[in-house]
DNA sequence: TTGTAAATAGGACATACGTCCAACTATCCT
DNA sequence: AGGATAGTTGGACGTATGTCCTATTTACAA
């Protein structure tokens, strides 16, 4: 019913930002009830297993990222523009990424030992920036390469995701976010 | 004595490995111990917490990696020459990159989640490589940058780790490997 | 006002975990 | 050989976890 969605949205969100801030294995369901104020019983109603709060909370994120990717379409023309509007939204972020690293990255990290699954489900939400991005290279020029590049960007914002959170280094952070910047200035 | 020092040193590769193939936090006593043979009650005795266990994991790789690239030093004299090589051991170990991620990397992400003090004991690790890398990009001349040249050498390799284990994708890892290896030619 | 379905509550359950211990055996020194 | 030390065992312990169930309350439709 309508009063059931606004709940499951609500449990949703908690357990996306339990899960970025304190990793999946180390959150539980009752950390997750506790949090919203709810019994453990009523969370169950809603999620059955600890692998279907977290395919939730992936396709959440992947349709969030999605609608980002069509704002951004829409308020800019040019694919460098576009470009650039992707690495200012990791300077956006650069205080939670110093925190808890990149919410994408840090996931595909920890599903990829082991949890095989799920982990196809969390590359898709970075296969949604990839492809987006590589549709901009492509437009820039780029056609045999595009698919390379767009590797690149990811991964490169990756690395210094981890290495920031690691080091707790905003000055690293930014001093390659503008080499990025220059980088696609100059493509 | 002499028998508990060898026990000791297996109990710690075994600890090496599980925590590298499936995580620090999905890897429980019983893991180590039923992959030793040995009981739990023994393992114990070596080993009190697990947060013993991992510092002892932290500072066994440490070391290897100081032993490593002392032997680098002492193979290569020219510093691009020394710097190829840390990209080459990249590349010997893509394989098991491609299934675990690196293994400084992904155990950084983990601890960097809520478990700050060990996370300290875990950046040691990217430290040595780090040094050690700035050592040789101002033996080339950079002097204000050498820092953020290992930072940004270090890093480029976090994320490649990142999205091949995740896209389970050599061909970008080579790639990218390749990219690296012109950039380092033409400093 | 009922009857039906949705939503909530609290706790049961089996299992797994990290830690710890008391007792036993092997090893070594004198 | 005997005694001290090192090494080993299996299981106890309290707690936490994921899952599940039954009972109760709320909300809406007839």
């Amino acid at each position: 019913m309508q009063k059931g969605e606004v709940i499951r949205k609500k449990i949703i969100d908690t357990a996306d930002a339990l899960f970025y801030q304190q990793g999946f294995a180390h959150t539980s369901f009752t950390d997750i009830s506790d949090a919203l104020g709810m019994s453990k019983g009523n969370f169950y109603y809603y999620f059955k297993t600890k692998d279907d709060i977290l395919n939730a909370v992936i396709k959440k994120r992947s349709e969030a990222i999605r609608l980002d990717l069509e704002q951004w379409d829409k308020l800019e023309s040019e694919p460098r523009k576009r470009l650039k509007k992707y690495v200012a939204m990791l300077t956006a972020s650069q205080d939670v990424i110093a925190k808890y690293g990149c919410p994408v990255g840090s996931i595909c990290s920890e599903l990829s030992k082991l949890h095989h699954e799920n982990l196809n489900n969390a590359s898709e939400m970075f296969e949604v920036y990839r492809q987006w991005l590589e549709e901009q290279f492509r437009q820039l020029g780029y056609k045999k390469e595009a698919r390379i590049l767009s590797l690149r960007l990811l991964s490169r914002g990756q690395g210094i995701a981890l290495i920031t959170s690691t080091y707790n280094d905003k000055v690293f952070f930014q001093h390659e976010i503008a080499e990025i910047m220059a980088w696609i200035e100059n493509l």
